[in-house]
DNA sequence: AATGAATGAGAGTTCATTCAT
DNA sequence: AATGAATGAACTCTCATTCAT
């Protein structure tokens, strides 16, 4: 039991290996510069042993995409303590922008980039991503019932938040390095201060 | 006079083809499909041709994306003859919103995009860029001018406007092809509306 | 004593299962897309076992040659318990058809394909091959005694019997799928009776 | 015009040039052993060069096979101006085995060897090798026409004969080596002498 | 006896680019 | 002004094989 346990781990690390190097990749020359052979000089090991972990270079990509996933949904989930729905849902808009100017690279492959969501053959996975925001829409429904915000098409408010913030957040890693920083902060924060403002009744 | 007038023109006349030929092989197979051969196929010359009109591949997306920022400025110009503040600043977004969905792979290659940005060496240009950020500025003053809209920091307010159509369009360019039509359109415009409508104290 | 016959035998087992999976692959798959992964996956070991009971993969090539051989041998002497000479004869030739027929693969591995024999380091097996051979020249000359055939140099006429059993075996083996099958067996059965018949003198 | 001619000429002169290292190649190393690679270095070109003198890897070997059957229906044309049928029919089956002898690789290319085939895409060049087995048809025809052979199936005799000299030419291929030469000349023509000697009834 | 981990060598192919003409 | 010819560098991926355990 011991030795299978050690060799699992040891596998696991690898894994983990491949994966640390390519997002370090991915950080340092973009999308669409890694190569298997970039990968495996990053970790000191043959293109030959990646194939031993990932059937291809696309299951590496898409074990990416999974994690960031992953990392950005357990972010959002540590607002959902907080009481009142209309400080929880500001602060759900909160959390989601630091997220993603904290990952901004993950962010980027999530819902910037193009290739990696093309490549991915197996869409049944699309879930991952749906959880999110369905706990966005959960948080807007209970606005509503708590009287915050006017009755309206769910979809369409859930829509116009998510775009919201996805605008900030693109923006910023787009373009973020023209702007110095304390008022890149500052900027982050009144912008969903003031757009929030307007749509609470209460 | 007469010669080297015309050699100018038909010098303008190549790169206007090539240029075409180009967007049209970004449209039809995505940014990073696009090859020197394929251009030349399109335009029916050598690839060697390209090479007298432009240094390298990435000045022809550089230019590109020079041509894009302008289609992109007269699109929104065209509302600036609304009379009313704020039923101009709510054209404006919509236009600003409408252009992204008709013009879809230009906006990718303005703000979505990560290599067009990063390749291009003379970031002077970005002022291309800026012109349509002030146009929206101006109708936000005039809009607060007229008691439209709370007094507030300008930069913060445009920012927030821009972020959400940036927002609506870019996830809309990524994740559009899920909705299904005569929702799609529902939702930019409700979502719009929405949003703005909140802002809006008159 | 015993240990040690267990041990063989159980070695015995190995090889052979070893070789049967590889027969499988070639007829599955053709001869030159064998790996030795396949081969593993086959028999549900790791690639590295096989190396305990083959030197490398050309020895396994080899093996099966062999095998080939002894099989081959083996249908042909089937034929041998018919009396009459020329009976015996025509018998020996359909046999030889058939077997190519029927084990086109095994066919393939002594007769058409090149690289098995060239592989092969150790030419004193030969023999293995010869002995059929050596049959076929047997019944000839039962034939030619017995005044069946002219009386004629006995390598020629056994060349010349052997290259027409292995023509029809090896264009059929080859082409063979072009022929609609009840007129394959009706074209080799003729074949060899036409060509036979003219050679008989009484 | 000269210089269109000079550069059709080159043209060729490189395709020749590739084909004819890729033929030595095959001789040398065995059909699947040819890597472009190793062509490129035989004509000392870089690969890529012979990208742009063939599509891939099976352009390349398909033209082979076609230069192949051509070479040998020309091989076979030249008896055709033997008057006599039964004379030019045992010419034809001695030019047949003379052209394998001698041109063994290309043999190999076309009757052979499996994988030539088997990658050709395009079968309706079939016809290339057909023109030749119509040949033989045509001198055994008039051959039974003139009563030198008895009135039967011609699908039978002829591909009895085609068998006997495949039959022949292969086994040589593939076994001659162990054949002195003196004796395998001897071998050739008398097998084809004994064999066809039965078939004549005058 | 058996294997997991690792690898070097090499496969076909594509790309942006250059040079001589 | 235009191009045909050529290439180096790179790509993903597969293979037989070995070594330590």
């Amino acid at each position: 039991m011991g030795i299978n346990e050690r060799k699992y781990r040891e596998k696991q690390e690898m894994i983990d290996l491949i994966l640390d190097a390519s997002m370090k990749l991915i950080i340092e020359e973009g999308y669409d510069n890694i190569t298997m052979r970039k990968i495996a000089d990053k970790i000191e090991y043959s293109p030959t042993t990646i194939y031993l972990y990932f059937k291809d270079k696309s299951e590496i990509l898409y074990s990416l995409l999974n994690l960031a996933f992953d990392k950005f949904y357990e972010a959002q989930l540590g607002v959902q303590n907080i009481g009142n729905p209309k400080e929880r849902l500001m602060a759900h808009g909160l959390a989601y922008v630091n997220f993603a100017m904290e990952n901004q690279h993950y962010y980027d492959l999530m819902f910037i980039l193009k290739e990696p969501t093309e490549n991915m053959k197996c869409p049944d996975d699309w879930q991952t991503s749906t959880r999110t925001y369905d706990l966005l829409k959960t948080n807007i429904k209970q606005c509503m019932d708590a009287g915050y915000l006017e009755t309206a098409d769910l979809e369409v408010i859930a829509f116009s938040l998510w775009s919201l913030v996805h605008g900030i957040a693109s923006l910023m890693i787009k373009r973020g390095f023209m702007i110095p920083e304390p008022f890149r902060q500052y900027l982050i924060y009144n912008s969903i201060q003031y757009a929030f403002k307007g749509l609470f009744i209460k």
